[in-house]
DNA sequence: GTCTATAGTTTGATAGAC
DNA sequence: GTCTATCAAACTATAGAC
């Protein structure tokens, strides 16, 4: 593994554990085993590394639900696939969704690293609108709603989960979206 | 207004705009227009000022919940003005709710106010699943799950339309929350 | 209650040797 | 690519005058 994804893993780990402003250069070098000014050499600046931190993991997730859509299962066991990432991704509550630790700092970003944000959640809502618009289930409320809150759901499990360190906390929380038809 | 509610608002307010590592005592100290050697006469330090925060913070929160409960207005109603609750302490975006801005720094922060944090969620979800239990609907959902879902909801809306500056994306992620029967 | 002064640490960042 | 050396700024905190 090359140092530049070494350093990306380490970063991200850190980000989110303890949100964006919780990562400092000196907690990543020295989990790596080099020096802080090392860190300049792959990226600029902290808010280049944040803003790559951010486009790696919507690329990695891109292609995740992708190959849900094409898993060929139907909606419901996708949809259960979904959460199964959002569940995966707390660690056992130790880390939350990148998307989810950033939020919180937001205005303390530079500007691409929010339109990576906004574009990863889009992602997640276009899969989801999709995947509800194929049902004719639950016709009084919109995909496009739907999507939205399964999203919220998913995000909101994870911070109190992550706050309690109880994989108990998300697991009740989500419990619904298995039992409501997709 | 004494010094010390002075001191609580501005320091919430920017917690609630930037997590708890965006709150600096030089923030606070500004704004008010005193030093920052004079919060230490008030607090002892960040962490016990963190900790009052989140405990004044629960003390409205539950006066809130306890004058809906005793409103005499229906079930449907009375989640209805939880969830304005929520979207009023959007502020149009610019800030979240105290647990939910202070979760994400969650191994940053000290004991007391992690405590604060539980107690504050256990109230709130206490406060749902009593409202739930009292009907009988979706009896294939336990109320525990159902509050678990609904503060989820609530706090993952909160999360994206603070990102987003767009108080639409709250509303869409719980607009289902007003569709389906208490 | 607030101030000045100051300490001690951490932070992100840069220049230049190797 | 990584190092040493160094920087300026920001941070929480304390002591003691007023």
């Amino acid at each position: 593994m090359d140092r530049k994804t070494e350093l990306l893993d380490t970063a991200e780990n850190l980000v989110r554990r303890r949100g964006f402003q919780g990562m400092s250069f000196a907690d990543v070098a020295q989990e790596i085993g080099i020096k802080t000014a090392s860190i300049h050499y792959h990226f600029p600046g902290k808010a280049a590394l944040g803003a790559a931190l951010m486009e790696r993991y919507a690329e990695v997730f891109a292609a995740k639900l992708e190959e849900l859509a094409q898993s060929g299962v139907t909606p419901a066991a996708q949809l259960a696939g979904l959460v199964a990432q959002y569940r995966a991704a707390l660690q056992g509550g130790e880390t939350m969704c990148l998307c989810v630790a950033l939020s919180v700092n937001r205005d303390t970003l530079a500007e691409p690293i929010i339109r990576e944000m906004t574009a990863f959640r889009q992602m997640v809502l276009g899969w989801l609108t999709e995947l509800y618009a194929q049902s004719e289930v639950n016709a009084d409320i919109s995909s496009d709603a739907r999507a939205a809150a399964t999203l919220a759901l998913l995000e909101g499990a994870q911070l109190i989960a992550h706050t309690q360190k109880d994989m108990a906390c998300f697991d009740l929380a989500t419990a619904g979206l298995f039992m409501q038809p997709v």
